[in-house]
DNA sequence: TTTTGAAGAGAAATCGATTTTGTTGTGGAA
DNA sequence: TTCCACAACAAAATCGATTTCTCTTCAAAA
């Protein structure tokens, strides 16, 4: 018997999963060439089994699917960083309000305790280069999670998520520097949504996501926009 | 060589476009399962471009993949029902918002052009039996994109079209009875929702369209609550 | 020197067969 | 009569090989 991922209860799942957080994680650059053949190979797995992994990848839009040319990792694209930005303001605006229109203690104790993990969490893993740590990451999606978690709608919950993960997986490429901004203080505006969730002012916390994702988003464009070379460099890699 | 679907480059795509045309037609009863060998020697093509477009649709939401029990087509859930009238009244909503608020020209003569088209399409096949045509349903369908078709959000457009399938869907399976309202006047509605576009009265827009999918949504629940029956038939069918 | 075309190498898409898993029906024991 | 175990069957998941397409290279002609 072949060794599978816990939970996963079929090969491709499996591979499915892992690939995924291996690009979420940075591993392949934007529009890099993702071989079925040597991913069967790494994963010992057919190539049917990766196929049907990286359809299900190109569906939920982290890669691209060109018949006859294979599967490729979505590139860096500015209008699409902004289109996507739009688009979470929308979502994550909606669930987050739902959330707390539905929220109950379960709810705000959740709340309470990602954001504690998320301030006591050091940002940077290294001082020098300003790279931000792959804890802070995880706190940081999870205290988002948790944000939406008393949401009454499973398929917004579903949507956000995605969303959320193609977002950071821009923000990633994009170099860790673009967290770095003087004009802004992140956790002055987590602790802010907090706030808002345990308040349980609905209308104040949807502004309040649809500015924190703004500012991440422009300050990404403004990164893209500044530095065309590097992004060009990043999307011409194809290994 | 053998025959595909103008357009999809791929036999893949050509017997993803099939079936999900099919279950979209509401050829498969709800919850009842897909062979992938009789869709193989239907379409005669081999199985793993069957399980792959199977793998598509399931990502997409209109069909379940479980695995080591095969794929089968979504089935008629009350909960599921009102979860995607809640997702289409925000995102539906967000992207006509955005469309008026892009509009030009092209985008008034489109929305005219689709407005009359669905005026003019008779809305029954069979008065007798309320059953409502194939051809009201397309001119509906492409009533609703053209009043997005001018949002600067691809995104956004594709969710809400996805999602308006699957209710469509949805909407076929609780039986054509179930467009039988009668304190409710649609043409006035479509009417409104036109004129709400052509006047960019975008707030108004919103509010409208919500009201639409609300509407549509309620009478479809009501059906489901009140013919427990049929709709237990309807998922209980296996073939 | 540049451009065009053909051949070859490499990769993706597809196929049929094999392995694995889930289901159903039967028989025996409680 | 009911419950559990076992076996036969059916279906899904996986695999290795074949076919088809794309990209690159090299040579000949302009």
């Amino acid at each position: 018997m072949r060794e599978q991922a816990a939970g996963a209860r079929s090969l491709s799942r499996a591979v499915f999963a892992d690939v995924r957080a291996e690009i979420l994680a940075g591993v392949y650059p934007p529009g890099s060439k993702l071989s079925p053949r040597a991913i069967a190979t790494k994963s010992d797995v057919s190539l049917s089994v990766v196929r049907e992994a990286l359809t299900r990848l190109a569906e939920q839009g982290l890669v691209n699917a060109a018949p006859q040319l294979g599967f490729s990792v979505v590139s860096l694209d500015l209008e699409d960083v902004r289109d996507i930005s739009k688009v979470r303001i929308v979502i994550e605006g909606a669930a987050f309000k739902d959330a707390i229109e539905h929220a109950d203690i379960e709810y705000e104790t959740r709340v309470l305790a990602a954001h504690h993990r998320l301030v006591r969490t050091p940002i940077w893993s290294d001082e020098e280069t300003h790279t931000v740590s792959e804890e802070w990451s995880t706190a940081h999606a999870q205290f988002h999670s948790a944000l939406l978690s008393a949401s009454t709608s499973p398929r917004l919950r579903e949507l956000a998520e995605g969303l959320r993960d193609t977002a950071e997986l821009y923000r990633r490429w994009s170099g860790t520097l673009a967290v770095d901004q003087p004009e802004r203080d992140i956790p002055a505006e987590h602790e802010a949504l907090m706030q808002a969730a345990l308040d349980r002012r609905s209308d104040l916390a949807e502004k309040l996501i649809g500015d924190h994702i703004n500012k991440t988003t422009e300050l990404l464009a403004g990164y893209v926009e500044t530095h065309p070379v590097e992004v060009a460099a990043l999307n011409g890699v194809q290994p």
